[in-house]
Parts: structure tokens; sequence; C-alpha cells
RNA sequence: GGCCAGGUAGCUCAGUUGGUAGAGCAGCGGACUGAAAAUCCGCGUGUCGGUGGUUCGAUUCCGCCCCUGGCCA
């Protein structure tokens, strides 16, 4: 019988890193976080990561693993978080794997095509470019090299358009042919997948608002504005954009009123949610849990004793 | 108390020479393969302050009332 490992999926707010910690002093798990900003060193009031203290009585695999001016991708992630998984399995130990970076989760189930890494120097080409003719042009290049991913990227997704484009370029092969390559052997592990959402959308904003603020208070400008004097750290670094700090950058960068500054934070932590839930909505076979009840450990430690 | 300006979507506001109204933001739904806390797509959610009058028809015109802001007392 395969091993088992624990996904434990939410949108941010919802008390995913509490609850984690909780099984940790219940079961033998081991905690993998699946979370695209709490890899970054220095990056710790505005992603919610939990405090030193915390780490000792509960450690995290995959936080703090790269510096604000590097990237990551849902690639490394899922070769990352096997190895990690293989070894606490090793160990006799159960994998935990918590966050809310659902990209992260998908990828780790169902793999990911073996494709080029991003190239900082095409992308800087290919933005050069679409600065001058338009991202259309570019859609309408593309159209040509792989029709099928034109098909499926909208003309407004610069984004999407770059990156099919970048893999053209450095594979010589469209991203359509090689996503379409072989099956990839399911995960060595049987999963439990829990899922905690919300009930109660207005609870949820509520705490995202009162969380945000709490950050404040916790000196998350004073966080952005060190990150800031990083040498060569842009508003344009993935860290950078994440929700929150962008927020917080765009006010010293640009001034203004510090609370619409934060307003706009909790907005953009609002629709980062929602997109979670969407994402997770979709995701099968998962035990789902209403992230606002009382007896939630006790719910969740039932079902995890069951499950092992 | 008088004069002036305003009251239209959750917010800021546009508009209707009388035929029950639309932008941005917010919100909601969705997509998603090395940036994913990213990037993108779709959807208008409404006693047009209240009440009487004129009119076939009033959110629009008129009267009165209520509320907000400014100026004058």
């Amino acid at each position: 019988m395969l091993p088992p490992a624990i996904l434990l999926m939410g949108p941010t707010a919802t008390g995913k890193t509490a609850l984690a910690i909780e099984l940790v002093k219940r079961f033998p798990c081991e905690i993998i976080s699946v979370d695209s900003a709490m890899i970054y060193r220095g990056m710790d009031i505005g992603t919610a990561k939990p405090s030193a203290d915390v780490l000792r009585i509960a450690p995290h695999r995959l936080i703090d693993i790269r510096d604000p001016i590097e990237n990551y991708s849902a690639g490394e992630f899922r070769r990352d978080a096997l190895q990690h998984m293989r070894e606490i399995a090793a160990a006799g130990r159960i994998p935990l794997l918590v966050g809310g970076t659902m990209l992260y989760f998908h990828v780790l189930q169902r793999g990911i095509a073996e494709l080029p890494q991003a190239s900082a120097e095409l992308r800087a080409e290919l933005d050069a470019r679409a600065a001058r003719d338009g991202w259309p042009v570019l859609h309408a290049e593309l159209k040509r090299v792989d029709p099928e991913a034109a098909a499926r990227i909208h003309p407004n997704d610069p984004q999407r358009i770059q990156r099919a484009l970048e893999v053209y370029d450095l594979a010589g092969k469209s991203l359509s042919e090689l996503q379409r390559g072989g099956q990839v052997e399911p995960l060595p592990f049987r999963l439990v997948k829990l899922g905690l959402v919300p009930a109660n959308r207005t609870l949820l904003h509520a705490r995202i608002a009162e969380r945000f603020r709490a950050m404040m208070a916790a000196g998350f400008l004073d966080e952005v504005r060190r990150l800031s004097q990083i040498e060569g750290l842009t508003a344009e670094h993935p860290s950078m954009r994440s929700v929150g700090y962008r927020q917080m950058r765009e006010f010293l960068d640009r001034g203004g009123r510090l609370e619409t500054a934060v307003e706009r934070g909790i907005v953009a932590t609002r629709q980062f949610a929602k997109r979670q839930l969407t994402r997770l909505r979709a995701e099968p076979d998962v035990i789902w849990y209403d992230s606002d009840m009382t007896a939630l450990l006790e719910q969740v430690g039932r079902a995890v004793e069951a499950a092992l």
C-alpha cells in the first residue's frame, strides 16, 4: 500500500497554518509549505509566515528557500516537493502539504510538461517588442508558430503570449506540442485531500481586512521599505508583485495616502482569495470543511485518523 | 431661518430636449503548464431621496417635504 500524504488546501486567511500546526502535534506529520510567496527570505509579515517560535515546533519545508530577487516556478516546486515527500515518507512519517498556491497543488498531482526554463533576456526582448508593436502583433505571430496555443490564449493575455513565444524560441518546438508529451506517472502516495472553504464570504472578507491591518500594525510597511532597498530588486520581480507587497511598494514609490494603499491591499487580498476558491472548487476527491466551523480541528483530526 | 449647489448601482459619478438608465472602481462567476499572491475573460447587481401635481407616460417638468454641503444671517 502506498504511503499517505495529506494535502491541506484553502484560500488565504482561513486558518490553514494554525490547523497544520495542530495536526503536527497529534500525528507524525511533517509540513511542506505550498506557497509561492513564503519561499522568499525576508518576506515574513506580508506573507503571514509562521514565526520563528512556531517554526521550531512545526518546521515548514520550502519556506525561505529564495531571495526576493530570485525566481521560482511550478516545475521547481514539483521537483522539490516530491523530494521532500519521499524523504519524509522514508523516515516513516507523513508529508503534510499546506498552502494556498493552487497551481502548485495542481502540478504536483497532475505533473507538468518538460519545458525550457524562463529566460530573462528573451522576456525583456519580447517586452520591448510588445511596447513597440503591441501584444496583438505578438499574438498574431504566435498564431503562426503555435495556432493551438494562440486559440486558447486571449490576445490580451501578455503573460501567456510571452511564455508561449519564449518556449517556441528556446525549444524550437511549440508549447502545445511539448505539452502533449507523455503521461506523468501517478504520485507514489495515497493522498488525503482536505479543503478549507469559508461558508460565509462576508466573514472571510472581514477576516482579511482585520489581518491586513494587523500586518500593518506589525510593521509590514517597514518590511517592504527594507526590501525596496535591495539592490536590483524592482517592482517587476515576482516577489514584489505579490499581494500587499505591490500596494505597499506603490505607496513608497509614488506616495499618496497610506490608508488608500492599505485599502487596495485588502481588495487585492479579497480578489486573490476568490481566485483560490475558483481553483479549489474544481479539485476532485476533496474532503470539505467549513473553515468557520468551531469544531474544525476535531473533525479534521477524525478524518485524518480514519484515512491513515 | 434665507440663498445656492447637490441627492441616480455597494462607492465615485455620467445621463435621460419626458418613453423606467450606464461608466470606472468594488462585487460575483470562470480560465489557468517554469512569474500563479501572476495573468486574463465574462456578468450591471437600481423604489433615479420622499410625496403630490401636469402628462397617454415622470428618474427627467412644477409644488411641498426630508437629507447633505457651502455661503449669508
